[in-house]
Order: structure tokens, then C-alpha cells, then sequence
RNA sequence: UGGGGCGUCGCCAAGUGGUAAGGCAGCGGCUUUUGAUGCCGCCAUUCGCAGGUUCGAAUCCUGCCGCCCCAG
């Protein structure tokens, strides 16, 4: 049970043991690690080798920026996968890397370009999540006949009443459960997150007393596969058409001014519209891409009553159950129902973007991940004060 | 070229003799495992130009320039 992580966290880190919810005796289990090349997959591989159980480590390539990707914050490519083969060697356990650049691209990258083509606003992460990491590195494992996928998302897995959940991660700063609601119970149950019950910096000193290369190394940022988080240009560079420019349009109809390609904007946004001499700041509030229009508005104007999601993807009932829904990866969770296809808020949301995914929590335990789906259209409230 | 009005940061706009508010935009930073939001900081030695009055002017006077409106 991840319970026991609670004890590891009082411990010195060098004696940190990880549970991998697998039957004993562990030595007749082989445990697959997803490593990214980070710290903290690494550590979860280092946990791994602990057990006693056997371990292979598996990389893919995801893609390649030549010599840019030695920059920090990258993952899997270049640097990265010579630091997981590096821990795997001090370590002394198996890895392997596979070629995943062209899946990678069709799955994450081409679609990233082309939501925001559309007007919408993707979340890749979770696309490489549900496709390449719990699909592909999914089959892998089992191919290797593996016992557990084991990788360093900061979630926990518990088991319930009705089998294996899906938990927020102990520490809420680092909590990575909102791009893992798309994680399916079949997945759930091969699928293990060692590192759901530890603080980051435990994790950064069981590095560090292993002695790994990568105890210092900086936690990933932005897009991985976005060199300098210029995400602009890589969807130029991928869809040409995306330079298209067009109208700024205020709600009222007003036309504004121009602005330089539906990609540059999201919903919600309020820098780099552009437009001064107003009385109070603007936000895009929607983006019309048959019109190539950038549709804003006062911070008002953002307030939506639901939503209606698509792709959902359940890890209990929600029907009728009152739930918390967080609608942004840094938003915190909201009161809300859901009627069928349709999320209702408790109270207005601001800068709801479609693309983006809304994730639900049971309100009777917050930490508890029910699943979510992805935004396709919001709806403004029914009442909707003109001031 | 009769009358009236206006010209203060990229935009809007306070300030009518005491030594340039504020908002918007922009820039920088913090935060951030998506894109945003948010928060913090910066942002006119100068008030269309040139003179004058005054201890002191964006504020008063004169001229010029440029807009706008009403008339003809």
C-alpha cells in the first residue's frame, strides 16, 4: 500500500523501500521502468533494483533536436537517454531504448499542431501519456513479460473496494494527476507510481546518496518537445496555414484590430493581445477559426456555466455524484456535476479553453482521481450580468 | 485663415502657477511537468514647437504648426 511511503518519507532517505503492490516474494518479479532520463524516473528504477525484483529499464526516443537537446528540462532524447543508461549501468540492470520518434510524432506532435489549428488549446502531455507511455511502453512491457510498468509520475495508485484507484500525489505542489486522467483501469492495474508518497526533495536525495549523475538535474518544463518553448514556431514550421492572420473582434462585434495567427492565442489570455486604450484589461475569450477571429472581452466575458467534454475516460461513477473538477493544470478543483456529456460548474468558471482537459475528483475524497474528459465547447451562464 | 475647441508616455486620460495621477498596451521577474491566469517590478527630467511673464509654468501671455467642429 502506498501507506508505507508515509514511513519511508520519516526515514533516512538511503533506507528508502518502495512498495510496488506486487506479490512477494519480489525476487521472482521483473519490475519495467519507463525512464525518461530524469531524476525521478531514475530513482524509481534505483527503488526498483532495491526490491530484490528483477529490472529492466526502457527508454524511448521521442524525438531529436540534435544538439539542442542537451538543454535542461528536456526528455527523452539525446542526453537524456545516455543518463538512463548511465543509471542503469551504476546500477547494474538491463535497458533498453526503442525508436519512438515517428509514433511520437504522429500522436503528440501532429495533433498539438493541429488542435491549435483548430482553435483549440492542447495539453500534449497528456496525448504522450495515454499513447505513447501507457500504450506503447504498455505493450512493451508486457512483451517483456514484466510483472508492473513502474514509472516516476507523482500519482498514487491505492487499492479500493473496487480494485486499484488512482490518487493525487502526497505532495500537492508536485501532484501530476491531472495529466494522468486519461489512464484506463486496465492500465491502472499493470501500471505502478512509486514515487506518489514522497516529497520531491526525498526523491532528489535517494538520488544523491545513490550517487547518480542526474540527482541535480532540472525537473522538465514547458513542452518537451518545444526546444525554447517557442511552441509558435514549430506549428508554423509544421502547418504553414497557422500564420494566417485575421481580426481581433471585441464581444460587442467591435472590430479591434489584427492579430497575427489564431496560434499565438488561448482562451483565458490576457497578454499579447496588443490593444491598449482600454478602461479594463482584455482576454481572448474564443477563438473562431473558420473566421480566423480572435474574439475578446472583459474578464467577465470568460464566465462559462459547463462544459461539454469529450474522450472521457472513467475510474468510478461520477453520475450524479458530486465531484471536484479542475478545468487547468494549476487551477484548483471546483465544486461540479455531471449530467451525461455535460460538466456544470457550482459557480461560473473564467478561461475555460476547449482542448484542454477537465479532470474530477470525488468531492468525499478529494484525492481520489474519477477520470475527466476533454473540453470540447463551454456555455455561458444562464444569466449573465451585463456589468 | 468668420467663429469655437483641442494638442500631456504606443493608446485612453488626470492635472488650470509649485515642480507630470491612473488605466490599457508593452517589457522584465516570480509561479508553472500543457497553453493560460495571477502576483511583483519597470515604463514621460517632460507636457505640439518657439519665445515671454514669474522665485517657480503642462498650467498665464504671444506667435507658429497640426487636428477637429460650426458656420459660410
Amino acid at each position: 500500500m502506498a501507506r508505507i511511503m508515509i514511513e519511508t518519507i520519516s526515514c533516512p532517505p538511503g533506507l528508502a523501500q518502495a512498495d510496488f503492490q506486487l506479490p512477494m516474494p519480489l525476487k521472482d518479479r521483473r519490475i519495467v521502468v519507463a525512464m525518461s532520463g530524469g531524476v525521478d524516473s531514475s530513482v524509481v528504477a534505483a527503488l526498483a533494483a532495491r526490491s530484490g525484483a528483477e529490472v529492466i529499464g526502457v527508454t524511448l526516443q521521442l524525438y531529436d533536436h540534435g544538439a539542442k537537446a542537451k538543454r535542461v528540462g528536456a526528455c527523452c532524447a539525446g542526453q537524456d537517454i545516455r543518463d538512463a543508461r548511465a543509471v542503469a549501468d551504476r546500477l547494474g540492470f538491463a535497458h533498453h531504448v526503442y525508436d519512438h520518434e515517428s509514433r511520437f510524432r504522429d500522436t503528440v506532435i501532429d495533433q498539438f499542431a493541429d488542435e491549435y489549428l483548430s482553435g483549440r488549446t492542447p495539453i500534449p502531455c497528456v496525448r504522450c501519456n495515454m499513447g505513447v507511455k501507457f500504450t506503447d511502453l504498455f505493450a512493451l512491457a508486457k512483451d517483456l513479460g514484466a510483472d508492473c510498468l513502474a514509472t516516476g509520475h507523482y500519482v498514487r495508485r491505492m487499492m479500493g473496494p473496487a480494485g486499484a484507484e488512482l490518487h493525487r500525489a502526497v505532495d500537492p505542489a508536485r501532484d501530476q494527476s491531472y495529466f494522468l486522467f486519461a489512464t484506463t483501469q486496465d492500465q491502472l492495474d499493470f501500471l505502478r507510481f512509486p514515487l506518489g508518497g514522497l516529497e520531491k526533495s526525498v526523491v532528489r536525495e535517494i538520488a544523491r546518496d545513490l550517487g547518480l549523475g542526474v540527482a541535480a538535474k532540472p525537473d522538465s518544463q514547458d513542452i518537451c518537445f518545444v526546444p525554447d518553448g517557442d511552441y509558435a514556431t514549430l506549428v508554423r514550421k509544421l502547418r504553414p496555414e497557422a500564420d494566417d492572420q485575421g481580426a481581433i473582434v471585441h464581444v460587442d462585434g467591435t472590430v479591434l484590430g489584427a492579430h497575427k495567427g489564431l496560434i499565438h492565442y488561448t482562451v483565458g489570455q490576457r497578454r499579447g493581445i496588443e490593444i491598449g486604450g482600454q478602461a479594463e484589461p482584455l482576454y481572448v475569450v474564443r477563438l473562431d477559426a473558420p473566421a480566423k477571429q480572435v474574439i475578446v472581452g472583459p474578464r467577465r466575458a470568460l464566465a462559462v456555466s459547463g462544459a461539454r467534454l469529450g474522450e472521457a475516460n472513467w475510474l468510478g461513477t461520477v453520475d450524479g455524484r458530486a465531484v471536484l473538477a479542475k478545468v487547468r493544470s494549476m487551477a484548483r478543483p471546483v465544486p461540479a456535476r455531471v449530467e451525461g456529456d455535460r460538466l456544470i460548474f457550482a459557480a461560473p468558471e473564467y478561461g475555460v479553453a476547449p482542448g484542454q482537459a477537465a479532470v474530477l475528483y470525488d468531492a468525499a475524497d478529494a484525492s481520489r482521481v474519477l477520470g475527466g474528459g476533454w473540453i470540447e465547447e463551454t456555455f455561458a451562464p444562464p444569466i449573465f450580468d451585463p456589468e
